[in-house]
DNA sequence: TTTTGATATGCAAACGTTTGCGAAAACGTT
DNA sequence: AACGTTTTCGCAAACGTTTGCATATCAAAA
């Protein structure tokens, strides 16, 4: 209702006797304008806090100044330190965030990343649905708009990727039980198809071979949505072996979290009998009793530093740009659930 | 890089022999275009898969289709889940959203109030950061654009608003207690200051009134950032008194944990003993042991509800409109942490 | 002195859409 | 047949910015 009519160019313009396009260019810091006028310019757009008008200049140069970040789910509290690191950064950097939710739904996916584009935004952040069959969708959008990807990745999209490093974050986990005394470890993990399940399932066979330890298909163990409720029914069927393990390695938090809670529903004692570890240091890992070793994924960091590439890929499009993956380092938070001081 | 030149309002023209204004104007389903013309102009852009051009439309029309969102905190699983309830709506009704943290910071809200107008976007959804002392930076945009607030709101902002029904929800949880057998009920709130916690602890006050239970100053805690630790300090407080409740309230789930914890190393009883209540419904409230009887907020449907609010706003603007509150009913969730069956 | 080149600025078109206004067409009324 | 009304459509301006090109200025080179 209230239009406080906002200032414009022209009207910087009419009061420095410049003329629009002048000043136009002094704002962008062209190299044709002199540095007296470029001041002179600047200072003015300050004292009358000018600012562009969005629609206008998107509109000119095809330049939205937002980014769309497509994630499976927004409440899990890893998804949520990512967010914020993109949120961060992008602000600090000018630009402003779209998001979405794909709720795991291919289908969903592939929509959002084509209103998104059609909506203008200036690139896409992705985290891959659980479960993207095929990776079409993404393929088709990958030549029309900048996009990097993180956390749930695909090797099947040619762009850059920023992840944690799993495999070594798993094999850290499997070290350090090896290290306090365990030698016949189970690890609860996602049926295939899931690239991160994967990964930390092979940073598990690699630091049971680098330890010559044997490698028992029996307490390897695999679920479809792993969940907590899954996590206390894997705990069962491991409880009900002959040959019990000595530890649980469990691919995500809410898993190990069933676990504990099955073990201490048998009364077995958390480390000493069976040690358990998880996997994303989400706030309920304190809570449990005992508290859940687990890795800590710096969401923040990673979520900083997919937006860095992803604003320079839009800011300097190279003809053929070079698609790295970017490794985040994990830490692995020793608590009670594996190691009581 | 890949150009695929979208189509535009101009090339429907053409191809139809019919003006431009005339295919905007059936696109928009104009009164004065008639019924036959308006099917030819939409068949064909369905088939041509037209899309406006968002910053043209935008940049003419002032209008963006996308809303605003600011909260105190991204990592709130209540937060999420009024999230989710926004993007859903919105999607539906064809709105995208961009979301900004405010971090409790004041002056950052005040930031982005306004960086959220000059963008351009057509509403703004606002959960107050904790502890805004001033509500100036709010009152100011308000003439300005179409604004409606959810959770954290205060009743100086004129606006409409969507909230639980804080008041009853506190009641409820104490009067819960009360049919459980508790006589001495503590509870453990914020200082003075947190719109929310004021309204629980009138509803405190009011269930032990109707029930003619004394008010006692003495079990009546208040912390400044209510928090775990702080409901564990408050529990040993409480349990230093001469007259120990046998019940204790926590504003918070957080908090509420933080006592069960507290209670659990000291082997004290729950719920025989003390019974505790939280709110919020978060995560962690089936993971704590015993599980944690709290308060269920439906964050989805506040998202809806207001998104549907603040789009009736943005397309229907009135003269003077009427700023309604709406209060969303919640849902005492009893677990062991007060009855066990 | 003239020419050249660099530096600094202005002109004007263009981006795709919306919309006030006017006009044509169609129809009904005297 | 002449006129008024309604329905349906087109013309053209406008939104604020960016940018290719032309132009003006001035110092340095010839």
């Amino acid at each position: 209702m209230n239009k406080k009519p906002n200032i414009t160019l022209k009207e910087l313009a009419k009061t420095l006797d410049l003329s629009i396009s002048t000043v136009s260019r002094a704002l962008n810091n062209h190299p044709d304008i002199s540095v007296e006028t470029k001041d002179k310019v600047q200072k003015l757009a300050e004292k009358l806090n000018y600012v562009p008008n969005v629609f206008a200049s998107g509109f000119r140069s095809h330049r939205s100044h937002i980014l769309g970040v497509i994630v499976p789910n927004l409440s899990h509290y890893f998804t949520t330190t990512i967010l914020k690191g993109i949120l961060e950064e992008a602000e600090n950097l000018g630009y402003r965030v779209i998001i979405s939710e794909s709720k795991n739904d291919e289908k969903k996916q592939a929509e959002m990343l084509s209103t998104m584009i059609q909506f203008g935004v200036d690139g896409i952040l992705l985290s891959l649905s659980r479960k993207t069959k095929s990776v079409d969708g993404v393929l088709k959008v990958l030549p029309r708009i900048p996009l990097v990807m993180f956390d749930k990745v695909s090797d099947k999209i040619p762009c850059t990727q920023v992840v944690i490093n799993e495999e070594e974050a798993a094999f850290n986990v499997v070290e350090h039980l090896i290290n306090t005394g365990k030698r016949r470890i189970a690890i609860i993990k996602e049926t295939e198809g899931s690239f991160n399940s994967e990964k930390r399932f092979e940073g598990y066979l690699r630091a049971l071979k680098e330890h010559n330890l044997p490698i028992d298909e029996k307490i390897i163990l695999s679920t479809e949505d792993i969940s907590m409720t899954k996590g206390r029914m894997m705990a069962n069927v491991l409880l009900s072996l002959k040959k019990r393990p000595d530890s649980i390695f469990a691919i995500t938090d809410s898993a190990a979290i069933g676990v504990i809670k099955a073990l201490n529903k048998f009364k077995i004692q958390v480390p000493e009998e069976i040690a358990v570890v998880g996997f994303s240091n989400s706030a309920s890992s304190t809570i449990i009793n005992p508290s859940l070793t687990t890795v800590d994924q710096p969401g923040n960091k990673i979520g900083k530093t997919c937006t860095k590439y992803l604003i320079d890929e839009i800011e300097n499009p190279k003809e053929n740009l070079i698609t790295k993956t970017i490794e985040i380092k994990t830490n692995l938070v020793v608590r009670d659930s594996t190691f009581k001081a």
